[in-house]
DNA sequence: GCCCTATGATTGATCGGCGT
DNA sequence: AACGCCGATCAATCATAGGG
């Protein structure tokens, strides 16, 4: 991700901004984590984002304390006694990891350099 | 819903609103880069800089204003023609700037 | 105070790219 | 060709701030 520079306008045509650029379109596909034992058909009904108990994001995080990627067999493991399914699991360690990263890099400078309104 | 909220005590969420002139630099760099509104991560750091905000707040603007401007480009209509005229009187200022400084220069 | 909109943050999941 | 990870982003939601 860097620069792009499209287009050379410079004295482009400003005056209608009600343009429709292409990010403006992206659309997601749904996701495909839908709860596959409940019609037999695959996510149309539940094709949304899936609410983690409490129980399994304590179990995940406990998890991820001892290890902070998986391995197939653990993996499997954790699905099943959380009732998720393998990618479910594998995706929150993937953000529980990013987010990991994001809090050290922010745990880091925070240091106020300066304390403005307080 | 009862689902519990564990995320309710995250004192996290005792956002402040970003300041006036935070926002009003963001907005300009928004606007002015309508057409791709995805700044680099140094782009970022330097609008973190200036806007007093970390790297992580700029992305969550930019993150949340895409996808509100996109899901009602209307709302926004008025917020854009302002940014976009804004921008056309700096670039005014810098054409002044420019002339003044070819010909205003012996009074 | 209450209601409704504006807004910053969080997060399950997707997209594209890369390494194995 | 397939799979996992990373980094960025999406999209829906949460909870609060602000205006009326």
């Amino acid at each position: 991700a860097s620069h792009q520079e499209a287009c050379r306008s410079p004295a482009s045509e400003t005056s209608s901004p009600a343009q429709t650029f292409d990010w403006m379109k992206v659309k997601r596909n749904p996701p495909k984590t839908g709860k596959v034992g409940e019609y037999g058909y695959l996510g149309q009904p539940n094709a949304v984002r899936t609410n983690f108990t409490t129980k399994q994001l304590t179990e995940l995080e406990k998890e991820f304390h001892f290890n902070k990627y998986l391995t197939r067999a653990r993996r499997v493991e954790i699905a099943a006694s959380l009732q998720l399914n393998e990618t479910q699991v594998k995706i929150w360690f993937q953000n529980r990891r990013m987010k990991q990263k994001k809090r050290e890099k922010e745990g880091l400078l925070p240091i106020s350099p300066a304390t403005p309104p307080g | 819903v009862m689902i519990l909220r564990s995320r309710f005590l995250d004192a996290r969420r005792k956002r402040r609103n970003f300041s006036k002139q935070a926002t009003e630099i963001l907005n300009e760099y928004f606007y002015s880069h309508l057409s791709n509104p995805y700044p680099s991560e140094e782009a970022k750091e330097e609008l973190a800089k200036k806007c007093s905000i970390t790297v992580s707040q700029v992305s969550n603007w930019f993150g949340n204003k895409r996808i509100r401007y996109k899901k009602n480009i209307g709302k926004f209509q008025e917020e854009a023609n302002l940014y976009a005229a804004k921008t056309a009187v700096t670039a005014a200022h810098a054409v002044a700037a420019a002339v003044q400084n070819n010909q205003t220069n012996s009074p």
